[in-house]
RNA sequence: GUCCCCGUCGUCUAGUGGUUAGGACACCGCCCUUUCACGGCGGCAACACGGGUUCGAUUCCCGUCGGGGAUGCCA
């Protein structure tokens, strides 16, 4: 009696539905609206504008891979006049937590990568969040088991436990779940029920024949279903699997292509049969190649960051991770240029130029397309980025040391960078890079300090420079290099000295380092009374 | 173990039944130069291996090896 099983069902705290009615035939994407003029394309040719998602389970920060899953889904629906629909998979009870919704959330705004549907955005075919869908789940359940497609298992862990045990200690391999309550008669069924023993349900999947696709992006992938086993589609608590939500959700949110990492192939079989019996029309499928460590191993944190979120603080810039990301597994082709602003991306992405092999993480190569894209900014782009990172130190223009023509610590910076060029190519050095200007208390490269300023022959230089300026320049009024650098070259030229000889210790007596921008540069931003005043400092330390 | 996928310079990749196998990162030289970057020029460096198919394979097929993934009441 199958009435049985839905009586059952029915005494289910969440068997009621509370939800409007919701799209459940075959929910086709929204077709643009008919031309009423010109050439009208055939139906069956009309470009279908796609509906893809990106669905994270919330159970810690937006990874590279999932990040690189959700730029290829929206690369993919902003090139094709698509949507993006963003949907969050919170199914495991356990792990799920507000702060990992909140951290994803975070790292997707911070790629840019702007949704159209979602649990904040809305949208026609919410709710967006798994946990608020369970009545759906439960509707498409009870019409499997109406059609007895699915069955109760009564195993628990344990129970399970026990058997693989026993199998491996027989020398066998478990292959996953061995059927056990697959032909439960109906007394025993009625004897666990009668004790209130939870118990999940599991599908029944087909032991001949098998189950294939074409994806998108490896062509036929096809399973044997002797090697597919019954899965379980809603587990003991009542919340549906990762298996079954997703196609309920796919299917009712009418996604029409599912691209998602290479780790999901194998699920792609379970989830097919799932379509078949719920009598669905199934989904495109693609699965992007799995992102590796730079050892082609798994990607870990023993590699270096693998969050989005460390990737910000290390000073990498959205633009150029989205970038990155895009070039591990697609590329523009040919030789054209790879470091590409993501609007042009959207004007070059196509699915069909995406690889099917893994692809290494090379940090460097992230290092290079993140100096070009600051490189590329406007100079205004760059003091955006840059006034940030200052601020943060404490840092600003100080009254004693404002020059001429930057005046505040805002047009300072933008002299500073200006100054920098090619240089500034990461927002992590910045401060080291320019803090000398902004306070005396900066880094100081102690080895090169002892190499060209604490020698008796390094201090006797500075000191007849800090001279030297003094007399020849008016350091009230400000001064531009080109007369910082007369004064240098003519002394070395009288002294009998390289200019670089006079050079080499200012530069570390000025910023620290051995290395910075141009000195006289440095000097006439610097200005002249802080340069002598440094120049002296050093020279009698 | 079993199933699935992948395999072009160290790395990301372009590419083709006949190419001097192209670009980028990294690396090495040189130039520029006041250091460091930037930039310019040049260099090193690849079709995993073995069988087929073919007049001809890096390209198509099979095998091997290597790597990855899956094998959960996680997603």
């Amino acid at each position: 009696m199958r009435g049985w099983w839905i009586r059952s069902n029915l005494g289910n705290p969440w068997a009621r539905p509370s939800r409007p009615a919701v799209p459940t035939s075959n929910a086709e994407p929204r077709a643009p609206a008919p031309a009423t003029t010109g050439k009208v394309p055939h139906p069956m040719n009309a470009p279908v504008p796609p509906r893809v998602r990106f669905a994270p389970s919330p159970t810690g920060h937006l990874h590279v891979g999932g990040a690189r899953t959700a730029l290829f889904n929206w690369l993919y629906a902003r090139s094709q006049g698509g949507t993006f629909v963003l949907r969050i998979e919170d199914t495991d009870q356990e792990r799920s937590s507000d702060e990992s919704y909140a951290a994803i959330l975070e790292g997707m705004n911070w790629l840019g990568l702007d949704w159209d549907e979602g649990p904040d955005a809305g949208g026609d075919f919410g709710p967006y969040r798994q946990s608020e869908r369970l009545d759906l789940y439960r509707a498409h359940l009870i019409k499997l088991a109406t059609e007895d497609k699915v069955y109760r298992c009564f195993c628990n862990a344990d129970d399970l436990a026990a058997r693989e045990a026993a199998v491996r200690e027989a020398g066998g391999v478990w292959e996953g779940y061995d059927g056990h309550c697959r032909h439960l008669d109906a007394d025993a069924i009625a004897a666990f029920e009668a004790e209130s023993r939870p118990h999940a349900w599991r599908l029944r999947t087909p032991d001949e024949g098998s189950t294939f696709w074409y994806d998108v992006i490896v062509d036929k992938r096809e399973f044997q279903n002797e090697v597919l086993v019954d899965r379980v589609i809603v587990k003991a608590d009542g919340f549906p699997t990762y298996q079954f939500a997703c196609v309920v959700d796919d299917h009712l949110m009418g996604i029409t292509h599912v691209l998602r990492g290479d780790d999901h192939v194998s699920n792609t079989p379970f989830q097919l049969l799932i379509y078949q019996a719920l009598d669905w029309k199934p989904p495109k499928f693609g699965h992007m190649p799995m992102i590796l460590g730079p050892d082609k191993k798994r990607l870990s944190k023993r590699h270096g960051a693998t969050s989005v979120a460390e990737f910000a603080d290390q000073g990498i810039i959205p633009e150029a991770m989205v970038n990155y990301l895009a070039l591990l597994g697609w590329s523009p082709g040919g030789s054209a240029d790879e470091v590409m602003r993501t609007k042009a991306i959207v004007g070059k992405f196509s699915l069909k130029k995406v690889n099917s092999s893994p692809a290494a993480f090379d940090y460097d190569k992230l290092a290079h397309i993140n100096a070009m894209h600051i490189k590329r900014l406007t100079p205004e782009e760059r003091l955006d980025l840059a006034l940030p990172m200052i601020e943060k130190q404490g840092w600003g223009l100080a009254d004693d040391w404002r020059i001429h023509g930057a005046d505040d610590t805002r047009a300072y910076l933008a002299r500073l960078l200006a100054m920098l060029g090619g240089r500034f190519s990461s927002l992590v050095n910045l401060p080291e890079q320019i803090g000398f200007f902004f306070t005396d208390d900066h880094f100081k490269d102690q080895e090169a300090w002892d190499e060209h300023v604490a020698t008796d022959e390094g201090r006797s230089r500075l000191k007849v420079l800090a001279g030297a300026l003094s007399e020849s320049l008016d350091l009230d009024a400000p001064q531009e290099a080109e007369a910082f650098e007369g004064v240098v070259r003519e002394l070395a030229e009288k002294l009998g000295l390289k200019a670089g000889d006079l050079i080499h210790p200012a530069r570390v007596a000025l910023s620290g380092q051995s290395r910075s921008a141009g000195i006289f540069e440095v000097m006439e931003l610097l200005g002249g009374p802080r340069t002598v005043r440094r120049l002296e400092t050093a020279a009698s330390a």
